[in-house]
DNA sequence: CTATTGATGTTCT
DNA sequence: GAACATCAATAGA
């Protein structure tokens, strides 16, 4: 068993969190994953609370399928299908830019540091749409390679949603400047009572 | 920097 | 109708 069907295998709250470090292509435009969300049917958050649809049936074939949805009527995002029971999947929700810069700019028009900076954004810069929906993660024009080096992983809540707002099943490359957000300071013993923020991931001049 | 708002296709109630 | 796993533009502090 090798590492892409081991993680197929593995439920998205786990999944999600693997995932991060992994990197992503689409025709040979992506780069690492630097932050994701995990979602199950269980979950009064995730497209597939309610069982099968015409919408989320990729989320309840076979893992290792990409689900692809329109948010808001304007943007695609990206999901990875996986876990043991059907129902779980991870949404790719940023990427570290490595490969294809030029046509990410081309299709963005916007600083390095927004191309894949959010689940939308990512989809405009990969060139994802409807049309890739249930196709296989680890087939062209896809490619998902495991990680070659180790990162530390942030947590958090999710973003965007209204229900199930409070669980912590949003995963991240610790510092990384390519988030859609960054993620809530861990709170701190109050060193004085002031506003200090971390900014211990900012670049040094 | 933060807060607000418009755009807009599908799904849900 | 209302809600929505979002983003860019804009206004204000």
């Amino acid at each position: 068993m090798d590492a892409l069907a081991r993680l197929f295998a593995t439920p998205s709250l786990q999944a999600a969190r693997d995932l991060i470090g992994w990197r992503l292509t689409l025709d040979g435009v992506g780069g690492a994953i630097v932050e994701t969300e995990a979602y199950h049917q269980e979950d009064p958050a995730s497209h597939s609370f309610s069982g099968p649809t015409p919408r989320n049936a990729v989320m309840f074939g076979p893992p290792g399928r990409v689900y692809v949805y329109r948010s808001y009527g304007i943007h695609w995002c990206v999901n990875l299908v996986c876990g043991p029971e059907p129902g779980q999947a991870v949404l790719i929700r940023a990427l570290r830019p490595e490969a294809g810069l030029d046509i990410m700019r081309e299709r963005r028009g916007t600083p390095d540091h927004l191309l894949c900076a959010g689940p939308g954004r990512l989809c405009q810069a990969l060139g994802v749409t409807r049309a890739h929906d249930g196709m296989a993660i680890d087939a062209a024009p896809f490619a998902l390679e495991p990680p070659t080096e180790a990162c530390g992983i942030v947590v958090g809540p999710r973003i965007g949603i209204t229900r199930a707002a409070d669980q912590p099943w949003r995963f991240g490359e610790t510092g990384s400047k390519f988030l859609s957000r960054p993620f809530p300071a861990v709170q701190r013993p109050a060193v004085s009572a002031g506003k200090a923020r971390d900014r211990s991931s900012m670049p040094r001049p």
